[in-house]
DNA sequence: GACAAACCCCAGTGTAGAACCGGAGTATAC
DNA sequence: GTATACTCCGGTTCTACACTGGGGTTTGTC
Protein backbone atom coordinates (compact mmCIF):
# COMPACT_ATOMS: atom_id res chain seq x y z
CA UNK A 1 0.00 0.00 0.00
CA UNK A 2 0.59 3.53 -0.50
CA UNK A 3 0.99 6.31 1.27
CA UNK A 4 -1.98 8.43 -0.62
CA UNK A 5 -4.07 5.55 -1.10
CA UNK A 6 -4.50 4.70 3.15
CA UNK A 7 -4.52 8.99 3.74
CA UNK A 8 -7.20 9.08 1.34
CA UNK A 9 -9.00 5.81 2.63
CA UNK A 10 -9.03 6.93 6.47
CA UNK A 11 -9.31 10.84 5.88
CA UNK A 12 -5.27 11.03 7.24
CA UNK A 13 -3.15 13.77 5.74
CA UNK A 14 -0.66 12.28 4.06
CA UNK A 15 2.04 14.10 5.14
CA UNK A 16 1.30 13.30 8.79
CA UNK A 17 0.64 9.63 7.41
CA UNK A 18 3.87 9.50 6.16
CA UNK A 19 5.70 10.24 10.00
CA UNK A 20 3.46 7.66 11.72
CA UNK A 21 4.42 5.11 8.65
CA UNK A 22 7.88 5.93 9.58
CA UNK A 23 8.37 5.61 13.34
CA UNK A 24 6.73 1.84 12.75
CA UNK A 25 9.04 0.93 10.01
CA UNK A 26 11.65 2.05 12.95
CA UNK A 27 9.65 0.30 15.55
CA UNK A 28 10.20 -2.94 13.06
CA UNK A 29 6.17 -3.25 12.54
CA UNK A 30 6.40 -2.13 8.55
CA UNK A 31 8.42 -2.07 5.79
CA UNK A 32 9.02 0.00 3.46
CA UNK A 33 9.79 0.38 -0.33
CA UNK A 34 11.54 2.98 -2.01
CA UNK A 35 11.03 4.49 -5.43
CA UNK A 36 8.27 4.43 -8.46
CA UNK A 37 5.81 1.51 -7.24
CA UNK A 38 7.02 1.59 -3.81
CA UNK A 39 5.10 1.98 -0.54
CA UNK A 40 4.62 0.09 3.24
CA UNK A 41 3.67 -3.55 3.68
CA UNK A 42 3.65 -5.43 6.98
CA UNK A 43 6.74 -6.62 8.20
CA UNK A 44 5.43 -9.96 9.82
CA UNK A 45 2.12 -11.84 9.34
CA UNK A 46 -1.01 -9.89 10.60
CA UNK A 47 -1.54 -12.19 13.17
CA UNK A 48 1.39 -11.75 14.52
CA UNK A 49 1.20 -7.95 15.09
CA UNK A 50 -0.71 -7.06 18.36
CA UNK A 51 -2.21 -3.49 18.69
CA UNK A 52 -0.69 -3.09 21.64
CA UNK A 53 2.67 -3.33 20.15
CA UNK A 54 2.00 -0.34 17.53
CA UNK A 55 0.14 1.69 20.07
CA UNK A 56 3.58 0.79 22.42
CA UNK A 57 5.78 1.69 19.16
CA UNK A 58 3.44 5.12 18.01
CA UNK A 59 3.55 6.30 21.40
CA UNK A 60 6.88 5.88 22.21
CA UNK A 61 7.08 2.58 25.16
CA UNK A 62 8.49 4.52 27.42
CA UNK A 63 4.94 5.41 28.74
CA UNK A 64 5.62 2.21 31.29
CA UNK A 65 9.63 2.99 31.80
CA UNK A 66 9.57 6.59 32.63
CA UNK A 67 7.37 5.50 35.60
CA UNK A 68 9.45 3.35 37.43
CA UNK A 69 13.30 5.10 36.70
CA UNK A 70 11.72 8.32 39.11
CA UNK A 71 14.53 8.52 41.90
CA UNK A 72 11.25 9.15 44.10
CA UNK A 73 11.08 12.19 45.52
CA UNK A 74 7.33 11.21 45.73
CA UNK A 75 5.44 11.24 48.87
CA UNK A 76 4.40 7.92 49.88
CA UNK A 77 0.97 8.57 48.68
CA UNK A 78 1.75 8.71 45.65
CA UNK A 79 3.79 6.11 45.08
CA UNK A 80 1.06 3.70 45.78
CA UNK A 81 -0.93 5.32 43.94
CA UNK A 82 1.20 5.00 40.85
CA UNK A 83 1.44 1.14 41.62
CA UNK A 84 -2.64 1.07 41.33
CA UNK A 85 -2.51 2.98 38.47
CA UNK A 86 0.10 0.72 36.80
CA UNK A 87 -2.28 -2.01 37.32
CA UNK A 88 -4.77 -0.76 35.81
CA UNK A 89 -2.60 0.09 32.35
CA UNK A 90 -1.72 -3.50 32.76
CA UNK A 91 -5.14 -4.47 32.06
CA UNK A 92 -6.57 -2.46 29.64
CA UNK A 93 -2.57 -3.46 27.49
CA UNK A 94 -3.55 -7.24 28.54
CA UNK A 95 -6.51 -6.40 26.62
CA UNK A 96 -4.39 -4.77 23.70
CA UNK A 97 -1.91 -7.61 23.57
CA UNK A 98 -4.94 -10.26 22.86
CA UNK A 99 -5.81 -8.50 19.76
CA UNK A 100 -3.94 -8.72 16.41
CA UNK A 101 -4.32 -6.92 13.11
CA UNK A 102 -6.17 -10.00 11.79
CA UNK A 103 -8.56 -9.64 14.15
CA UNK A 104 -8.81 -5.94 13.21
CA UNK A 105 -9.80 -7.50 9.93
CA UNK A 106 -12.15 -10.12 10.54
CA UNK A 107 -14.03 -7.62 12.68
CA UNK A 108 -14.40 -4.96 9.99
CA UNK A 109 -15.56 -7.92 7.18
CA UNK A 110 -18.09 -8.73 9.58
CA UNK A 111 -19.20 -5.46 10.30
CA UNK A 112 -18.99 -4.11 6.72
CA UNK A 113 -21.46 -7.32 6.01
CA UNK A 114 -23.65 -6.10 8.58
CA UNK A 115 -23.87 -2.69 7.03
CA UNK A 116 -24.42 -4.43 3.54
CA UNK A 117 -27.72 -6.39 5.17
CA UNK A 118 -28.96 -2.83 6.16
CA UNK A 119 -28.80 -1.56 2.83
CA UNK A 120 -31.29 -4.20 1.11
CA UNK B 1 -8.55 19.00 56.20
CA UNK B 2 -7.84 22.38 54.96
CA UNK B 3 -6.35 23.12 52.00
CA UNK B 4 -2.76 24.01 53.00
CA UNK B 5 -2.14 21.08 55.48
CA UNK B 6 -2.63 19.33 52.22
CA UNK B 7 -0.98 21.55 49.76
CA UNK B 8 1.82 21.70 51.99
CA UNK B 9 1.71 17.48 52.56
CA UNK B 10 1.77 16.44 48.90
CA UNK B 11 3.34 19.35 47.27
CA UNK B 12 1.00 20.85 45.39
CA UNK B 13 0.03 24.42 44.79
CA UNK B 14 -2.40 25.79 47.13
CA UNK B 15 -4.47 27.42 44.23
CA UNK B 16 -4.96 24.35 42.29
CA UNK B 17 -5.62 22.20 44.42
CA UNK B 18 -8.64 24.23 45.77
CA UNK B 19 -9.94 23.79 42.09
CA UNK B 20 -9.58 20.19 41.93
CA UNK B 21 -11.30 20.24 45.20
CA UNK B 22 -14.04 22.00 44.21
CA UNK B 23 -14.72 20.11 41.42
CA UNK B 24 -14.41 16.77 43.95
CA UNK B 25 -17.22 18.62 45.93
CA UNK B 26 -19.15 19.52 42.76
CA UNK B 27 -19.03 15.96 41.97
CA UNK B 28 -20.36 15.10 45.41
CA UNK B 29 -17.32 13.02 46.80
CA UNK B 30 -16.17 15.92 49.18
CA UNK B 31 -17.76 18.50 50.86
CA UNK B 32 -16.48 21.73 52.38
CA UNK B 33 -16.88 24.03 55.60
CA UNK B 34 -16.92 27.41 55.17
CA UNK B 35 -15.59 30.31 57.16
CA UNK B 36 -12.68 30.03 59.76
CA UNK B 37 -12.23 26.67 61.01
CA UNK B 38 -13.61 25.42 57.82
CA UNK B 39 -12.03 22.98 55.67
CA UNK B 40 -13.08 19.64 53.47
CA UNK B 41 -14.10 16.42 54.62
CA UNK B 42 -15.18 13.41 52.37
CA UNK B 43 -19.01 13.12 51.47
CA UNK B 44 -19.06 9.13 52.36
CA UNK B 45 -17.64 6.49 54.38
CA UNK B 46 -13.71 6.29 52.27
CA UNK B 47 -14.55 2.48 51.78
CA UNK B 48 -17.46 3.61 49.75
CA UNK B 49 -15.55 6.22 47.38
CA UNK B 50 -13.59 4.21 44.94
CA UNK B 51 -10.28 5.63 43.12
CA UNK B 52 -12.17 5.43 39.46
CA UNK B 53 -15.14 7.54 41.02
CA UNK B 54 -12.57 10.24 41.98
CA UNK B 55 -10.85 9.87 38.64
CA UNK B 56 -14.25 10.39 36.08
CA UNK B 57 -14.90 13.16 38.85
CA UNK B 58 -11.72 15.42 37.92
CA UNK B 59 -11.51 14.21 34.34
CA UNK B 60 -14.66 15.19 33.86
CA UNK B 61 -16.60 11.54 33.17
CA UNK B 62 -17.47 12.81 29.05
CA UNK B 63 -14.40 10.12 28.43
CA UNK B 64 -16.64 7.46 27.60
CA UNK B 65 -19.84 9.67 26.67
CA UNK B 66 -17.66 11.67 23.96
CA UNK B 67 -16.84 8.64 22.10
CA UNK B 68 -20.30 7.23 22.20
CA UNK B 69 -22.19 10.35 20.25
CA UNK B 70 -20.28 10.57 17.48
CA UNK B 71 -22.69 10.89 14.51
CA UNK B 72 -20.26 8.46 13.08
CA UNK B 73 -18.34 10.18 9.78
CA UNK B 74 -16.09 7.96 10.89
CA UNK B 75 -14.90 5.17 8.85
CA UNK B 76 -15.53 1.11 9.79
CA UNK B 77 -11.70 0.73 10.37
CA UNK B 78 -11.95 3.45 13.06
CA UNK B 79 -14.97 1.76 14.56
CA UNK B 80 -13.97 -1.27 15.07
CA UNK B 81 -10.86 0.11 16.81
CA UNK B 82 -13.08 2.00 19.13
CA UNK B 83 -14.71 -1.01 20.13
CA UNK B 84 -11.41 -2.24 21.14
CA UNK B 85 -10.46 0.36 23.20
CA UNK B 86 -13.82 1.14 25.07
CA UNK B 87 -12.95 -2.89 25.99
CA UNK B 88 -9.33 -1.61 27.38
CA UNK B 89 -10.47 1.19 28.82
CA UNK B 90 -12.95 -1.17 30.54
CA UNK B 91 -10.73 -3.15 31.61
CA UNK B 92 -8.74 -0.41 33.44
CA UNK B 93 -11.51 0.85 35.21
CA UNK B 94 -12.85 -2.42 36.58
CA UNK B 95 -9.11 -2.43 38.42
CA UNK B 96 -10.18 1.11 39.68
CA UNK B 97 -12.93 0.57 41.06
CA UNK B 98 -11.83 -2.17 42.98
CA UNK B 99 -10.17 0.11 45.22
CA UNK B 100 -11.56 2.18 47.33
CA UNK B 101 -10.07 5.11 49.37
CA UNK B 102 -9.83 2.93 52.34
CA UNK B 103 -7.81 0.59 50.50
CA UNK B 104 -5.38 2.79 49.74
CA UNK B 105 -4.63 4.16 53.02
CA UNK B 106 -4.14 0.78 54.20
CA UNK B 107 -1.62 0.53 51.08
CA UNK B 108 0.32 3.73 52.76
CA UNK B 109 0.15 2.29 56.63
CA UNK B 110 1.65 -0.86 55.47
CA UNK B 111 4.39 0.67 52.96
CA UNK B 112 4.99 3.60 56.16
CA UNK B 113 5.47 0.94 58.54
CA UNK B 114 8.35 -0.92 55.66
CA UNK B 115 10.13 2.02 55.34
CA UNK B 116 10.48 2.37 59.04
CA UNK B 117 11.89 -1.24 59.34
CA UNK B 118 14.61 -0.48 57.09
CA UNK B 119 15.65 2.97 58.87
CA UNK B 120 15.87 0.55 62.01
C1' DG C 1 -19.42 44.88 64.38
C1' DA C 2 -14.47 44.23 62.83
C1' DC C 3 -11.33 41.15 61.38
C1' DA C 4 -8.99 37.14 59.92
C1' DA C 5 -9.19 32.69 58.08
C1' DA C 6 -11.02 29.74 55.36
C1' DC C 7 -13.62 28.52 50.98
C1' DC C 8 -15.49 30.20 46.16
C1' DC C 9 -15.48 31.82 41.26
C1' DC C 10 -13.43 33.18 37.08
C1' DA C 11 -10.02 34.56 34.02
C1' DG C 12 -5.64 34.30 32.54
C1' DT C 13 -0.47 32.10 31.53
C1' DG C 14 2.88 28.43 30.39
C1' DT C 15 4.13 24.24 28.66
C1' DA C 16 4.23 19.56 26.55
C1' DG C 17 2.60 16.67 23.28
C1' DA C 18 -0.15 15.61 19.33
C1' DA C 19 -1.45 16.91 14.79
C1' DC C 20 -0.08 18.87 10.83
C1' DC C 21 2.56 21.39 6.87
C1' DG C 22 6.91 22.25 3.70
C1' DG C 23 11.15 21.69 1.53
C1' DA C 24 15.11 19.32 0.08
C1' DG C 25 16.99 14.80 -0.60
C1' DT C 26 17.24 9.63 -2.04
C1' DA C 27 15.95 5.27 -4.13
C1' DT C 28 13.64 2.68 -7.71
C1' DA C 29 10.67 1.35 -11.89
C1' DC C 30 9.95 2.42 -16.39
C1' DG D 1 16.58 10.29 -17.31
C1' DT D 2 12.45 11.14 -15.43
C1' DA D 3 8.47 10.41 -12.62
C1' DT D 4 7.04 8.52 -8.47
C1' DA D 5 7.37 6.98 -4.50
C1' DC D 6 9.72 7.10 0.39
C1' DT D 7 13.09 9.82 3.89
C1' DC D 8 14.78 13.31 6.88
C1' DC D 9 14.32 17.54 9.33
C1' DG D 10 12.50 21.72 10.81
C1' DG D 11 8.63 24.59 11.83
C1' DT D 12 3.61 25.65 12.94
C1' DT D 13 -0.79 25.30 15.11
C1' DC D 14 -3.95 23.32 18.60
C1' DT D 15 -5.42 21.42 22.83
C1' DA D 16 -5.37 19.75 27.58
C1' DC D 17 -3.32 20.11 31.79
C1' DA D 18 -0.90 22.45 35.45
C1' DC D 19 -0.62 26.50 37.49
C1' DT D 20 -1.19 31.72 38.96
C1' DG D 21 -3.84 35.84 40.34
C1' DG D 22 -7.52 38.86 41.57
C1' DG D 23 -11.34 39.45 43.14
C1' DG D 24 -15.49 37.69 46.17
C1' DT D 25 -18.40 35.20 50.18
C1' DT D 26 -19.00 32.67 54.52
C1' DT D 27 -17.94 31.86 59.25
C1' DG D 28 -15.65 31.83 63.89
C1' DT D 29 -13.57 34.85 67.32
C1' DC D 30 -12.60 39.01 69.71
Amino acid sequence: MQIRQIAAQQNIPDRYLEQLLATLRRGGIVKSQRGSKGGYLLAREPWKITIFEILACLEGLDKVKKCEEEIQPQTVESSVIEEIWQEACQAANSVLETYTLADLCEKRDARQQLNIMYYI
